[in-house]
RNA sequence: GCGACUGUAGUUCAAUGGAUAGAAUGGAGGUUUGCGGAACCUCUGAUCCCAGUUCGACUCUGGGCAGUCGCACCA
């Protein structure tokens, strides 16, 4: 809280003197129990051993000086051992904050943290010619999730995805494809069919063509020359079954981020980087940045601790880490000037993304320290690990399907059957992103099905529940009568209230550390803070007369604005009625 | 072998170096039709091991042990 920082900056001022105050900054801890107030000062126990003196004697001394000033936004001070200054905050100071919220809406809770900064997250990254699964899905979750709170924060934010569109990945599918032709299959009518058979039809030709690949020497030799015809596109089949690949492939693709509610202001294609990653790569040599060795173009990265990798092999084709050259490029001019740029991409690429840093560093001074890796942490089966390879994966789609189904089923159970599917899918949806934002993007994440399709508890369909509990409260009301701000709170709707004035500290926090998981546990406790409040005390009609209930609609009201921001930062729809 | 990351209730996860380590789930027991029971309340139970730094350590440092990922022509 800023005026309350300030308040206690200054009393250390004018204690200790401006030489002190200065040298150990005011932190203000939001305490976990009402015993300690709202909020802890742990200033007293930093200055110590500068001061010499005990801990609690300073804390004493603080607190004095703050009671003495004059201020309307402390209720009381306290001093606690080892040296807490615990401050409660007035009341009437706290509850001032709902008309806050009720003016400002969907702004309550953005800050200027990166105010002007233009910032381009690359996010998403499916690879046309397979499909999108678990891991794809916790990138989109926390690619969308982090646009969405950097943009709360005041910076501009530019959309990319980039996508695998040529490698050996495709040569499997494409020889796969094509020896299946041959077999019959008619092209026309294949290209009739509808959009998940298609997909599902690029899917088989993966599985058969990665298997080949590993089992079949001659297959593999094929496929390699496979992929050497799509590099140089020099067979007319061959290029029309690798365009309708990946028209179909995005047509899927493009239906899913529509579901998830994510969209992007460009899709880099992997082969689109080719010609400006061979500039950059010869430009490279030349100054030093690569060499050669063994027939190949590389960054021998030990004087920089790094690892050494290739960018162009032995046969002159570009690999994966060439065409992020020129990926790089098209990223630092395609939408002007950029302050950052974040690769939203898993752990498993520190290696590539140290090493491709550095040689666009070298290359380019202008890129120094704009590039960031935020590397978050593996998907993996609670029982195994998956292979795209072997078919053996969990897909990005029948998670959705399967918490649909379930949510459905609920709704019915429920008798509900006023619920949109729309609304049903924003359910489904809402649970499998909370379950996975709710927790450390830096985590390995073992994913069990069952965990993230929990609709009670930490979980979306709760915060979704709670938000559309509220607006049918305040659908309910029949009074509207202007609060005053005489009323006194009982214990639950204070602890409510404190926990909304504390919300913007909290996106900020989320913002700077791109995690989206304090948002999440927040949104949890400022729901349970509700639903205990709604369980003990009845707000239509109150008992203890018009100001409470007038004073319950306002709470109400503002409660679901939170929940309805913070979803949202969250990248989580929320819906009228469940 | 080298390097990075991670080890917290039975399980899945939280915790800017701060007070009595929080949730959820599971299990056990409960909630006077009062605005939505997808809710609420009670009980149950944890920081991998050993040192160190600090007024104070899940958090920082060192050493073990365990797991995941990476380390030259795949993407």
């Amino acid at each position: 809280m800023k005026p309350l920082q300030t308040l206690v900056a200054s009393a250390v001022e004018t204690v200790y003197g401006p030489d002190v105050a200065r040298g150990s900054p005011v932190q203000l801890i939001p305490t976990d129990r009402p015993e300690h107030g709202d909020y802890a000062t742990n200033i007293a126990m930093q200055l110590a051993r500068a001061l010499k003196k005990a801990p609690l004697l300073i804390a004493q001394e603080i607190a004095d000086e703050l009671q003495k000033t004059p201020s309307d936004i402390i209720k009381r001070v306290a001093v606690a051992p080892p040296g807490y200054v615990n401050i409660t905050l007035d009341d009437a100071t706290l509850m001032s904050v709902i008309p806050s919220i009720l003016n400002t809406k969907e702004a309550y809770g953005t800050g200027e943290d990166l105010k002007g900064k233009r910032i381009m997250i690359e996010f998403g990254h499916p690879n046309p010619f397979k499909v999108m699964h678990i891991g794809h899905l916790r990138n989109f979750c926390i690619g969308e999730s982090l646009v969405r709170l950097l943009e709360s924060q005041g910076a501009k934010l530019i959309r990319t995805n980039y996508q695998g569109d040529v490698g050996m990945h495709v040569a499997k599918n494409i020889w796969a494809f094509r020896k299946d032709l041959e077999k019959g299959t008619e092209l026309s009518e294949l290209s009739r069919r509808p959009i998940d058979e298609r997909v599902r039809y690029l899917g088989e030709r993966y599985v058969e063509g990665a298997t080949a690949f590993e089992e079949d020497e001659q297959a593999k030799e094929e496929i390699m020359a496979v992929n050497a015809a799509i590099y140089t596109k020099s067979d007319a089949l061959m290029n029309e079954l690798w365009q309708l690949g990946i028209s179909w492939s995005l047509e899927k693709f493009h239906e899913v981020y529509q579901r998830l509610d994510t969209r992007f202001d460009r899709e880099y294609m992997e082969s689109e980087t080719v010609d400006r990653a061979h500039k950059a790569v010869e430009q490279a040599l030349e100054k030093g940045i690569l060499t050669k060795s063994d027939g190949a173009v590389i960054f021998d990265g030990s004087p920089y601790n790094l690892d050494t990798r290739v960018f162009l092999n032995g046969k002159g084709f570009l690999t994966y880490e060439g065409k992020e050259l020129g990926l790089a490029q098209m990223e630092f001019s395609d939408f002007g000037t950029l302050d950052q740029c974040i690769h939203n991409v898993a752990v498993e690429q520190r290696s590539f993304f140290a090493v491709t840093f550095k040689v666009e560093e070298l290359l380019w001074p202008d890129m120094a320290g704009k590039q960031y890796h935020n590397a978050y942490e593996f998907v993996g089966l609670k029982s195994g690990k998956m292979s795209s390879r072997k078919g053996s994966v969990v897909t990005a789609e029948s998670i959705l399907e399967t918490a649909h189904t379930r949510i459905a089923q609920i709704v019915k159970e429920n008798g509900m059957s006023s619920i949109s599917d729309e609304d049903i899918d924003a359910i489904a949806v809402g649970a499998v992103k909370y379950s996975y934002l709710k927790m450390s993007p830096y985590k390995y994440l073992a994913f069990d099905l069952e965990a993230s399709l929990s609709f009670k508890g930490d979980a979306g369909p709760y915060l979704q529940y709670t938000y559309a509990r509220a607006k049918s409260v305040l659908s309910n009301q029949k009074v509207k009568k202007d609060g005053d701000s005489s009323y006194i709170m009982n214990p639950e709707e204070r602890n409510a209230v404190a926990l909304l004035e504390r919300f913007p500290g909290v996106v900020v926090q989320a913002a700077r550390e791109y995690s989206p998981q304090y948002i999440a546990s927040y949104l949890n406790a400022l729901a349970q803070a509700y639903n205990t409040f709604y369980a003990v005390h009845r707000i239509i009609g109150a008992k203890e007369g018009k100001e409470a209930e007038v004073f319950r609609l306002s709470l109400t009201s503002a409660i679901a604005q939170v929940l309805r921001n913070g979803l949202y930062w969250l990248g989580i729809p929320t819906v009228e009625k469940m």
